[in-house]
DNA sequence: AGCACGCCGACT
DNA sequence: GTCGGCGTGCTC
């Protein structure tokens, strides 16, 4: 007898471990280990991953697997391997592991049915079943027969059956095949019987279109006949009936202009030799690709592939997911065609799944795509390229916090391939890597264009204030501007996040309306003239006077995409303006449409938040202006300098990358700041030496890693007790090299009514610490239920909230 | 997570 | 005396 030794899910801490199950006789042959199984788990049917195929079990009161989920294993060998992995490093359940490396359509719906038993005779129970059996859930509730029918549950007359739903995520399409061959057609077309008109239609039009099949779609819009005559015509033997299933194409209809391998330059010839030599070599080697921006990295990234695809392997290459523009997915489609599937997630969750299968069934060889791609299921890995590997969408805030480069590392290790991490700005961690060598450094300083960065200037808006300009445009940025309209050249503006861009406050006393629930301040929207919290949503109408001091000045601040968006239709009303925040590329394409608007000149200026730094690269934007650099350098959060530099040198970058000169003006309040005048002039070494020092005065990343657990709770004094013993437990355990800080409050105290507190644990080597902090989750595990307790453990956070 | 079992208050 | 509240504990 065979034991499968099975994860199920259900997400808790007490059930995180295998459930062993007999496996029918009937499924020996379909059930292996990586296959998705629907098992009984209590009184319901539950979703379950196999881990272990076994021929004994301690267990003895064993039940029996329900049915396999797949045909083929869901997971092979590597990314069990990698689950393992996952829960060990990030702290998460084995479920919630596997979940993430797979699609979200695979994740089981379940759906719960009321059965009748078949020898009922009671006449009501009959007519509230009516002809049928089974009655769903949802059903009886709506019909509030629900409490009726779980008394008869008790007696034994209605049964409660539980089911697994592998939801039904393959597109099906029904279809007609022709049975007969050309010749018979026509013998048959020739003689057909004049009363069937329509069914004379279809044929001829099979005959029409010289295709033996056609689905239900071409046959109805073809000729105007309905399912019934392709029906009648399979009565007769000339059809037959199928049906066919069809991936869903998000890329339909669109033609990919094919691209060659460009001519490379020198610098691109000398770091391309190194990882050639490691797909080569069939040897796992981590690069560092730091190439200034325009200085062609992904020429780099194609043609690296391409040297793996001749070897009969496999490509990831991950982007973040802002940058998942069309410029980059065209680069791709344009060089490897069909062999590309895309990732991301404005997909559908049915697109997704129709990707993710391709990879599965070895219909493409190149993965491009956000985060998640990186658990793409190729078995024959020969290149991971993380482009903008300095990017903080890499890391996922929910659990699994697992970060893409850690994944692409084990990756590269298992499958003994190179990884490729790309930026003009990398971040400090990585960059510390490759100087101690632990990765190889690759550097490419020069634009493909030969021409210089940007010049870059830097305008202090406090002067600009002093002289009595209060516009959102210093002087200088609004001649610019101007200029670049009358030459008919492109300007993009960068706004900061959307978050931190307009709040409320009243103009006499300071008071800021902040969210009853959460303690941040409430964010002004303009089109439904509303303030709305980001955390938990909450919504309300402007007051029109003061809560606080009853002031009637009271008004929202800061400089929302809308606002400037005004400003210029005031200061530069001949300018046409595109704006590209999330109010506007929230539905699907917009995003591209407006790029593509752009692109094609049809208008002056562009306007967007944060989504607009990357991947931007057309020939005739000249001028880059960011209206406030500041807005995230005060951010508590150890990054912010780093996020700042990298930011303004993304941008800047975006100006001038082809035979026009580019120029950047950057307007700030603090202009003395090093991250905001080393990325003026473009220095990310100087930037990275004092940023480490910094960071070294700090005891932060990369001099130490970290760990943060948080907890939460509405009661505030329970956060604090369990914070203290939490902290103490782990001080207790930790070597003295380790700084511990904690319990302190949370950068927000409060979210949706919940009170923070914070231990974060600074550590250079702790080689039990995971093991100790699984120790606090298992403790408190049981508080966690029964009290609404929440705590979470971070292991290299990057979001300090 | 769900669901059963079990022990206390407010009703026919 | 019972219906139903949700605290506790378990699921191969």
């Amino acid at each position: 007898m065979q034991i499968a030794s099975v994860i199920v899910d259900v997400p808790t801490m007490r059930t995180d471990k295998t459930y062993d199950y007999i496996i029918p006789e009937e499924w020996t042959d379909k059930i292996n280990i990586g296959t998705r199984v629907a098992v009984p788990f209590g009184p319901r049917s539950i979703q379950g991953f196999v881990l272990d195929i076994r021929d004994h079990s301690e267990i003895t009161k064993l039940k029996k697997i329900i049915e396999p989920l797949d045909l083929t294993p869901v997971l092979n060998e590597e990314l069990l391997q990698l689950g393992h992995w996952l829960t060990e490093t990030t702290l998460c359940l084995k479920v919630s592991a596997y979940q993430a490396m797979l699609p979200s359509a695979m994740k089981a719906k379940y759906k719960k049915i009321l059965h009748l038993v078949s020898d009922t005779h009671d006449t009501n129970l009959r007519e509230i079943f009516g002809q049928k059996e089974e009655l769903s859930w949802e059903e009886a509730e709506e019909r509030k027969v629900l409490p009726l029918l779980q008394k008869e549950v008790k007696k034994g007359n209605v049964e409660v059956r539980y089911v697994v739903k592998n939801k039904g995520n393959k597109k099906w399409v029904r279809s007609f095949h022709l049975l007969l061959s050309w010749k018979e057609l026509e013998t048959v077309l020739s003689d057909f019987p004049h009363n069937a008109v329509k069914q004379k239609c279809i044929l001829e039009y099979f005959q029409k279109t010289g295709k033996d099949q056609l689905s239900i779609n071409q046959i109805t819009e073809g000729t105007g006949a309905t399912l019934a005559s392709a029906r009648s015509l399979v009565q007769k033997g000339y059809l037959q009936e199928k049906q066919e299933e069809v991936y869903r194409d998000p890329y339909e209809n669109r033609v990919f202009k094919r691209t060659e391998a460009l001519k490379l330059t020198d610098e691109q010839e000398e770091v391309m030799a190194p990882i050639v030599r490691s797909i080569d070599d069939k040897r796992h080697e981590t690069f560092l690709l730091y190439g200034v921006t325009g200085s062609g990295k992904t020429e780099v990234y194609l043609q690296s592939i391409q040297r793996v695809l001749n070897n009969g392997k496999e490509a990831i290459v991950l982007v973040p997911e802002i940058s998942l523009t069309p410029q980059m997915v065209h680069r791709f489609k344009g060089r490897f065609g069909d062999d590309v599937a895309v990732l991301h997630s404005g997909l559908s969750v049915g697109e997704h799944y129709d990707e993710w299968r391709k990879i599965q069934r070895k219909e493409v060889k190149v993965v491009v795509g956000a985060r998640s791609a990186i658990f793409a299921p190729f078995e024959n890995l020969g290149i991971i390229i993380i482009d903008e590997e300095h990017e903080t969408s890499y890391k996922q805030e929910e659990n699994p916090r697992y970060h893409a480069r850690d994944v692409a590392i084990f990756r590269g290790n298992y499958h003994k391939c190179p990884v490729i991490l790309g930026s003009a700005t990398p971040s400090l961690e990585s960059f510390a890597r490759a100087q101690k060598g632990v990765y190889t450094l690759l550097s490419m300083k020069r634009r493909m264009n030969n021409k210089d960065l940007p010049k870059v200037s830097i305008v202090d808006m406090r002067e600009e204030l002093r002289e009595g300009n209060r516009s959102l445009f210093s002087r200088e940025l609004f001649s610019k501007l101007q200029d670049r309209i009358e030459k008919r050249q492109q300007s993009v503006l960068f706004l900061n996040r959307r978050g931190y861009s307009s709040f409320v406050m009243c103009r006499d006393c300071g008071f800021v309306i902040q969210c009853p629930h959460c303690d941040i301040s409430l964010t002004y929207h303009r089109h439904t003239n509303q303030m709305k919290c980001h955390y938990c949503g909450y919504e309300d109408h402007v007051p029109t006077i003061c809560p606080e001091c009853n002031s009637e000045h009271i008004r929202y601040f800061g400089t929302g995409t809308q606002k400037v968006e005004e400003e210029i239709g005031k200061l530069l009303p001949e300018a046409r303006v595109i704006r590209m925040d999330v109010d506007t590329t929230s539905r699907k394409g917009a995003h591209e449409k407006l790029l593509q608007q752009f692109q094609e000149g049809k208008a002056d200026i562009l306007l967007g938040t944060q989504m607009i730094a990357k991947g931007l690269d057309f020939p005739n934007i000249t001028l880059v202006g960011v209206l406030s650099a500041d807005t995230m350098l005060h951010l508590p959060d150890f990054r912010s300098s780093e996020k700042t530099f990298q930011l303004l040198t993304q941008v800047s970058g975006r100006a001038g990358r082809h035979e026009l000169e580019g120029e950047v003006v950057i307007q700030t309040y603090t202009p003395e700041h090093y991250s905001i005048e080393l990325a003026g002039i473009q220095d990310y070494n100087r930037f990275y030496k004092q940023e480490m020092m910094m960071r070294k005065i700090g005891s932060y990343p990369p001099f130490y890693y970290l760990a943060l657990i948080t907890v939460s709770h509405e009661d505030l004094m329970k956060v604090v007790s369990t914070t203290d013993k939490i902290s103490k437990y782990i001080r207790s355990k930790i070597s003295k090299e380790s700084i511990i800080l904690g319990p302190v409050t949370s950068p927000i105290p409060r979210i949706n009514n919940r009170y923070r507190y914070q231990c974060l644990i600074k550590y250079k080597r702790e080689p039990d610490l995971a093991k100790n902090l699984r120790m606090v989750l298992e403790h408190f595990s049981q508080q966690k239920q029964s009290e609404g307790l929440t705590i979470s453990i971070d292991v290299n956070p990057y979001m300090m909230m």
